[in-house]
RNA sequence: GACUGAUUAGCUCAGCAGGUAGAGCACCUGCCUUUUAAGCAGGGGGUCCGGAGUUCGAGUCUCCGAUCAGUCACCA
């Protein structure tokens, strides 16, 4: 019955599968299969007329991605994790006996594209010249149930594409199978993970983790997603920062801490924000945020070379140079530059005003900070492009940074631009006790008139800076988005294995136990729905002799092996 | 959440001005012992996203819904 949902290709694949093992052949074996080389390395280490012992004896495995079936000769491709090679299949040398099953069978009708076999054989060069393994003997490691799509390629040309975003991000593991660049950037993103890694490690600072579900969802300003702890009766939320707890470290007597940490925020998803999104952030005791913009600078540029070779990374239309030192520009200077007013010492009136001036929409909830903040990000953020970094934020938009050692009004603050997006966001962090509780009274003021993202008070947070918090500066770096520019992908769904998709829809399954209930057999009611009835409605409107042949067909059509009912029966089954 | 567009075979896509649903690859049968987007000759395969409506007749027109994408809104 299981046929009945499945397409045709499916179907001949299982076939296949019980005649593997009627023919004594385990397709899924359970045992280590000893390879000893990759594609890759097989095609690095070839040389024409060089005798090379180890290429003469190679075992690999991987699966079968195209092939060509000529008569006692074949050609196939196999993939493994490094990439492709050319199988060379030869009758009487998979079979050197008279029993030539191996390859006329199972090789060539119970394989398919899909398959994940295991090949031995040596390395040769075809007339054509491609390098490929003549093969001795193989073995089935694992039979495909589904076709892959199939994509073909001639002269760096690609046809036939798998394209589709609903099924690459849904499906990955077949992106993955038929798309290898997507691979690419995967491994790159992992490599900007293990680069800053490092460089934090070589430097002594240590790599923590800390609490995802929160009591108090802290440390920036976001709509968080609210979950519910049974036993302790009490609501806790995801993580939309990490912030105030490596905080709590550094008072704890950590030089340095950081976590890649996920963030989780409930809002808007778009070609930049995926609810869950990876943040690496940092604190060092003792430094402020003008060692931090070196710091970062170093970082970025060591990654740009770690992955590239060079500072210049292609993104979109734009060559990014990550080569140090940035540029530096004030907050003030960036709206000056490009507005033209001069904002400095303005009232919440004047900047309301201005807003209006620039068409900036404004609403009554927006004190200072956010005003100054609008103003920056509709007519400043989009125009850096090269790594900029912005710098001395006013105070109003930044509760957890220390004021400015010499700027009335402002912070010591900085976020690093590129191609107008925020990369990087840090500070000289507050650590005076009594300031903070200030700031965090503000947000509550600013949360009362309106403002669902004003921060809430973390009472235990103040505690820890009230003993006293070694002076420090943070940073904080969205690693998807650092990803996204070095591998000039321009969605993050793209850097992201599992993007958050809508659920998939699920097929409504109409139960079969309703037309059971009427009579009608287990197998003959999976036929009904099979043939699209939904309803007993539907199943009366139709006429006995439609029904019967309808179903004496679909029996036929898909070899359910089922007695057909007479017309009588079916008359019954409708009746009752 | 709003607007626009998409949804047809396993995959990539055609399909008109309503009239029995098409191609390439994949699949099946046969031929072919160094091919390569292999080739040659045949063949099967579709709830045209779902539902309702208009019509003698809907993949095609109208409405409702689902999913995806893009833009905007939201998002320091």
């Amino acid at each position: 019955m299981e046929q009945l949902g499945l397409s045709e290709q499916e179907i001949i694949r299982r076939e296949a599968l019980q005649e593997l093992i009627n023919l004594g052949i385990d397709p899924y074996p359970a045992e280590e299969y000893p390879v000893n080389i990759h594609t890759s390395d097989i095609i690095e280490q070839f040389e024409d007329g060089v005798e090379n012992e180890k290429l003469q004896n190679v075992c690999i495995s991987g699966r079968i991605m195209s092939r060509r079936i000529m008569g006692n000769a074949s050609f196939a491709e196999l993939q493994d994790s490094k990439g492709k090679i050319q199988l060379y299949f030869k009758r009487d040398d998979i079979c050197p006996g008279e029993d030539k099953t191996m390859y006329n069978v199972v090789f060539k009708k119970l394989l398919d594209i899909g398959d994940i076999i295991g090949v031995k054989g040596f390395v040769f060069r075809t007339q054509m010249g491609e390098i490929s393994v003549h093969v001795k003997e193989f073995k089935v490691l694992c039979k495909s149930l589904r076709p892959l799509p199939i994509v073909k390629e001639k002269d760096g040309k690609v046809f036939d594409a798998f394209t589709d975003p609903e099924q690459r991000y849904r499906q990955r593991y077949v992106d993955l199978i038929v798309n290898p660049q997507v691979k690419d950037v995967f491994i790159k993103r992992t490599k900007i993970i293990n680069t800053m890694r490092e460089f934090f490690n070589e430097r002594g600072y240590l790599e923590v983790e800390t609490p995802i579900l929160q009591s108090i969802p802290g440390g920036a300003a976001a709509r968080p997603f609210i979950t519910h702890h049974n036993a302790l009766n009490i609501p806790l939320y995801l993580r939309i920062a990490n912030e105030l707890y490596l905080k709590r470290l550094i008072v704890g007597g950590f030089d340095g801490v950081y976590e890649f940490a996920k963030d989780f925020r409930n809002e808007g998803m778009d070609r930049t924000h995926n609810p869950e999104f990876t943040v690496l952030e940092i604190y060092v005791a003792y430094k402020d945020y003008l060692w931090m913009m070196n710091f970062t600078e170093e970082m970025i540029e060591k990654i740009a070379l770690a992955l590239h070779g060079t500072t210049k990374v292609q993104y979109g239309d734009n060559i990014i140079d990550y080569k140090r030192p940035f540029r530096r520009i004030t907050m003030y200077d960036a709206i000056k530059e490009y507005t033209g007013y001069d904002i400095e010492g303005k009232s919440e009136d004047e900047l309301r005003q201005i807003c209006k001036d620039l068409d900036i929409e404004t609403d009554p909830s927006m004190g200072k900070g956010k005003l100054i903040d609008a103003i920056f990000g509709e007519k400043c953020e989009h125009n850096f492009i090269q790594p900029t970094f912005i710098i001395d934020y006013p105070v109003e938009m930044s509760p957890l940074t220390k004021k400015h050692r010499s700027k009335y009004g402002l912070t010591e603050r900085f976020e690093l631009m590129v191609n107008g997006k925020e990369l990087a966001n840090a500070y000289s962090e507050l650590n005076d006790p009594i300031d903070q509780r200030h700031r965090f009274e503000e947000q509550l003021r600013l949360s009362q008139r309106g403002d669902d993202e004003a921060m809430y008070i973390d009472h235990d947070f103040l505690r820890a800076l009230e003993y006293g918090m070694p002076p420090n500066s943070g940073m904080g770096i969205g690693i998807d988005r650092l990803t996204m520019f070095m591998t000039n992908s321009q969605s993050i769904q793209d850097v992201l294995f599992f993007p958050q998709m809508k659920p998939e829809k699920k097929s409504e399954v109409f139960d079969e136990k309703v037309f059971i209930e009427m009579g009608i057999p287990e197998d003959w009611a999976k036929v009904l729905i099979k043939a699209g009835f939904n309803s007993v409605t539907q199943l009366k409107q139709t006429s006995v002799g439609k029904l019967h042949q309808i179903l004496c067909g679909l029996n036929k059509k898909h070899k359910l092996g089922l007695k057909n009912p007479s017309v009588d029966e079916v008359d019954q089954w409708i009746k009752s």
